[in-house]
Order: structure tokens, then sequence, then C-alpha cells
DNA sequence: GCCTTAAGAGAAAACCTTTTCCCAGCTTAA
DNA sequence: TTAAGCTGGGAAAAGGTTTTCTCTTAAGGC
């Protein structure tokens, strides 16, 4: 007696389409039709029976939905990258082009562990998702994960695809191009580049393009000192390059930014000026790290949001039957200026 | 004629249930019984039912089982930690305790938008997920959504919860003890606090613990210096610590890693070695940081993972009906040595 | 030989929604 | 008056699985 002027009734079963039908007076049939713009009934029952499941807080079940229509609104996001310097931003973009359409995001890690990998695909699968997006920390690795011939549509971003599959991943050459032709407009003049190990891909792509722009440029070229992804190995690196006998570089392109930070902190402890003496810039924009040096890191953004953004919205095409070629597509880097290059000669 | 080898028909429409007994002779009833281990039937047609089952590749449609148990398999995970330093390491305790037990988990991150909060949230109520866990990056604060009266179990993961509901929250007054109290153990007499910002709860409960500390073990303390969560801040209270009147202290319990950085590489700016002249000891063990000061820094750990965990077992006993106290849980921390303390006088 | 019991298997309902088809009643035109 | 057309609405099937109930047949006990 006293609930009779609840809205909704907290904690009881889900109201039902039968129920706002029996409520208003009707057939479940007609009861659904009004409530989707379907069928033919007079202005007065539809409203009377919106108003009823409006009244009663009917909201639709989404499985019922699902089993009829062989599509649950749900995507399936596999990524062996638990603490997601990457795969974080790319979920980010992903999720969001994905929620405007009223698609869910199961998220599953699978390590490096196929088994795991399996069982996940397979749940998802069973769960009928209507689309996979594999995703990883590496662009030159799979995931742990047989991904070829399932019965939903598959994208690939920032991770290694299947071949005659779709993929996503950032241009590398052109992000290397951006930093390289950055420097040579402020007028550095010899530019080294220190960089992560020869097992990454990405390591030859960027070297390429930096020898590529230096040739364009007139500029000397030397050999891109190759170690790890660590702060260490820029330390370590500036110890290579200033206390060698080559002459020594008045610029850096680091592979990453970790990199870059331990570069600039070993300048500053040789008593070398950033940008004053020496222009570094780095690569990932990862802010945490690119707004903590000091000075904060010029960097070479992959636009991985977007990315993400661009991966979610096709594997919606796709789903929802347009074609795609198959192929890589590369999206283009975003240069950051902040101070550690130095501003433009012509300012 | 050339696929009847095949064991599972590629790119065809899934097998259901009603294949397999139609294949294997008897009703869908009895296959499904045969599969689920119900029933009374031959140990032969059971085992036939089975065989042609797994020849057929059947996986049970989990949309029609989660209709009929009204029971999904599926939890909401809420987070608003996009870039989840602290929601993401929760979140692999959270898929651990859950896939063991075939549950799959909606990511989904609500921002600080109340209108986004109340669409995912809606989202997985029509999908019928079985429970919700909610997380964010900081303790004191609430998700913008409303989670009060669900129908389903709610748990709160280091994050603010409502009145009543269960929460697991990391116990910062331990993890304080914990860093102080190494730090005494190791003989540093004038220890002292650069923590974050006022506004968070954190910051006082932390707080508190270093002065009992200080206290309990006959040490002079002095009043925490509270600033903002960056490796610039760490910088500047080094020169609030060491320039003043005051006298020095010989060692520093940082409120967090990035803190801590600032705070070390200011002391070796200073010709302060770390740790022969000064121990620092930081928060959070975020390794990316931890590891690239220098010396490597010692770090409380907040145990994330083993958080994530309980929460979603916690989540699992509550969805099986079994009750539990409402309240907020407490977990402990732990201590991460590495070198930035020194080591045990006693060794 | 008759009754009881149990085994083995199938029919049907249930979960909830959508959609196709159909029906009854009314209006209009021939 | 009858055929045709339209209108408002309902019945039923479909989607795939589980579970309860019912039915048939065979075996066992007397």
């Amino acid at each position: 007696m006293a609930s009779d002027d609840l809205p909704v009734p907290v904690f009881s079963k889900p109201v039902t389409l039968r129920d706002v039908a029996a409520e208003a007076g009707v057939s479940v049939a007609t009861a659904s039709k009004a409530l989707n713009d379907q069928g033919r009934m007079t202005a007065e029952t539809r409203e009377r029976i919106r108003e009823t499941a409006r009244r009663l807080g009917f909201r639709p079940n989404s499985l019922a939905q699902s089993l009829l229509r062989r599509r649950s609104f749900t995507v399936g996001l596999l990524t062996n990258d638990t603490y997601g310097r990457f795969s974080l931003p790319l979920m980010s973009g992903i999720s969001d082009a994905l929620v405007d359409n009223g698609v869910s995001v199961f998220l599953c890690n699978v390590e490096e562990d196929p088994r795991l990998g399996q069982l996940h695909v397979d749940a998802m699968l069973d769960k009928r998702v209507d689309g996979i997006i594999a995703t990883g920390k590496r662009i030159d690795r799979h995931l742990p994960v047989d991904l070829s011939n399932l019965r939903v549509p598959v994208i690939y971003a920032f991770t290694q695809p299947d071949p005659d599959a779709i993929a996503f991943v950032s241009d590398d050459a052109d992000g290397a191009r951006l930093a390289v032709e950055h420097l040579c407009r402020l007028g550095w003049k010899r530019i080294a580049h220190v960089t992560g190990p020869a097992s990454f891909a990405v390591v030859h792509a960027r070297a390429q393009a930096y020898r590529d722009v230096l040739v364009e440029n007139g500029l000397p070229v030397t050999e891109p000192l190759l170690g790890s992804w660590s702060e260490a190995w820029g330390h370590q690196a500036v110890a290579h390059l200033f206390d060698g006998k080559s002459e020594r570089p008045d610029a850096v392109f680091c592979g990453n930014d970790q990199i870059a930070r331990g570069v600039i902190d070993a300048l500053r402890e040789r008593g070398l000026n950033v940008p004053g003496d020496v222009g570094v810039i780095g690569f990932d924009n990862w802010e945490i790290v690119a707004e903590a040096t000091r000075p904060p890191l010029t960097s070479i953004d992959m636009n991985l949001v977007a990315l993400g953004r661009e991966a979610g919205l096709t594997l919606l095409s796709l789903v929802g039957g347009k074609p795609a070629a198959p192929g890589i597509r590369k999206l283009p880097c975003r240069l950051v200026v902040r101070q550690s290059c130095g501003h433009p000669l012509d300012g």
C-alpha cells in the first residue's frame, strides 16, 4: 500500500513487457509495437502503453533482444598489456566510439598465455559478441591467440595482425620524420638517435626515417645507438655520445620518453643546458614523463586514442555488414612541442 | 562433401542443441540432459550425444542460458580512472578472480560525467549483469553515479562507498606505519614527511600514522609538508627542508613515488647521497618510477591486485546468495625494500 | 498372468522480446 | 447487397536452452 507511489519498485523483479501489457490492458505484441514505433494503433493506445511503461520503469531485457536479433551489442577487447601504457589510451578511444552506439565492451587480459587466450575468446563467442578487437603492447607481436576464421569480425589495433585482416597501427616512420624534421627546422645540425633494442620493428622503421630526413637535409648521419627502452640507457648513451672521439651531437632524437628523460638528466649532470646547448626530443608523449622532465619534453604522440576510435568505428561498420578492405592502415603521429628542443629560429 | 571431415564448420551459423539432437537422433531435451549430466539415460546414449556435440563443435548459446537462468555470468566494472595508475592493478585482480569462475567483465569508464555514468549503469542492468564493482582513482571520492538500491549487488573497491555498502580500500595508516617504522628501524632519527594536498583524505590518515610512529619511537615530530603529488613538489620540498633554519632531516617519508623521485633528484643536486646521507621512502610502489630513481626507491605497495581479487570474490559470493556484512574493509600494505633507505644496521 | 515400479526418453513450458500473419469489424464503391 | 479495402489489434512463432512433467516399455514380485 505504501509503495503504490514509488515510480520504480525497488529490489523487486524486473518489470517485463508482459507486465506492461497487462497493466495497459493490451497484448504483449501490441505493447512491443507501441514502444518500438511499429505497427498500427490509435495514438491514444500507443501513448497509454508508453505511459504505463514509463510508470512501471520498464526496460527491455537485452538478453531476450539479443537472442532474437542474433546481435548482442557487445564487443570483446583482447589485450596482453595489463599495465597498459599503450593499450589504455587505445581502449579509451575504442570505448568512446562504441558507447555512443550502445555497445558495451568486454575487457580481457590474456597475458602471454595461449590457454587463457582461448578461454577468453571462447567465452566471448559463447556470449555472442558482435566482434572482437585485438590490441597489445607491441606492434610487431601477436597476441597468444588464434583469431583467424572466427564467426565474427576481428580488428587489430596496435598489435600484429593475421594476414588478410584489418589492422590499425601508428605510422612510426611518420612520427620519426616529424621529430627529426622538427629538430632540423630549429637549426640543429648534428642530430643523434638513441633508441630501443633491435628486436623491435619500430626501432628500424624509425631509424630509417631518421636517416632519410638527415640525408634530405644534407646533414651528417650517425648510426643510431640501440639499447633498452629505459632511463638508464639514456644516461649511458649520453656518455657514449659525449665522451667518444667523434664529434659531439647538438641534438638527440630519443626512441621513447624514458630514454629522453635519461638523456636530459645526464646532460644536466654534465653541465649542458637543454635546450640551450642540446636539443632533445622524445617519442610516445607519455605525459607523466614528458611533463616531469626539466625542461618539459617535446615529444611525438602516436594518437592512440584516435587510433582506438578508428578501430571501434571500423568494427562497427563491419558488424553492420559493410565490407572493408583488409590491410594495415597506418595513422599519422603528432608533434607535441614543449621546451626541450628550443624555440623556432624565426621566433 | 569435402567439408565432411572438418571438425568445426568454419564461417557457418553456430550449431545449436537442436542440430546436435537431430544428428544424434534424440530430442533436444535428451541432448541437453546428456551434456549437463542430468536426467537418466543409458551410458551409451549419453556418450553418443556427447560425441556428436564434440564432433559438431557445439557450444551452448550463453544468451539463451542467461535468459533462462536469470544470471549472465557477467559483471560490470565502473571506473573513472582512464589512465589507471590505481584502477588497472585493481582490474587485474578483479579479472583474475572472476575468469576462473567463467565470468566476463564489462569495463566502463564513466569519467566525471553523471550522464555517462547513468548510461553505462543502465546498459549494464539491461544486459543483466550479475553484479557491479565500482572503482576509482581516489579512495575519498564518489563515482558520479548512484548505485544505491540497484537490483544487483554492488562492491566498492578503492573508491568512496555508499553508506551500508561493502567496500575494500587500502589501509593507508598501515602503509604509513610500515614506511616510518622501516626508517626508524634503520636508525634514521629526524624523519620528515612530504606529501600531497590537504584535500585528500589519505594525506591525513598517513600523516597521523607518521606522527604516531615517531612518538612511539621517541623521535621528534615535524609537521608534514603538504603540496601536490608531483616531482616538482618533491624538489621544492627539499629546498624547504634543507635551506630552512630548523634542523635538517636525515630521512624523508614521501606521500608518493613521484614526490620521492623529486626529493631524490634534488638531494643529489645538493651533493647529498641517498641513502648515505639521507634515507628516502616512497608510497605506491609504482615500479616504473621506483625502479628508475637512483638509487632504486624503497616504497609501500598498496596490494591493489590482491584488493581487486578480494572484491571480485566477495561479489561472486554475494551473487551466489551468501550474505556479507556491510562496511569498509581495509587491506594491509606491503613494504618493498630497494636501496633508497640504506641497509639494516644489524647487517 | 496381473500389478507395481523404474528406466529411458520425449513434449512442453519457461525465460522475454520482436515480427509476421491473421482476424474481426467497419467503411466505401460497385 | 456484396466485394474490396482498411483499421486496430491479437495469436503465434522464433530465438536456444533448461527443466518439469508425462508417457511408454520392460522388469520384477506375487
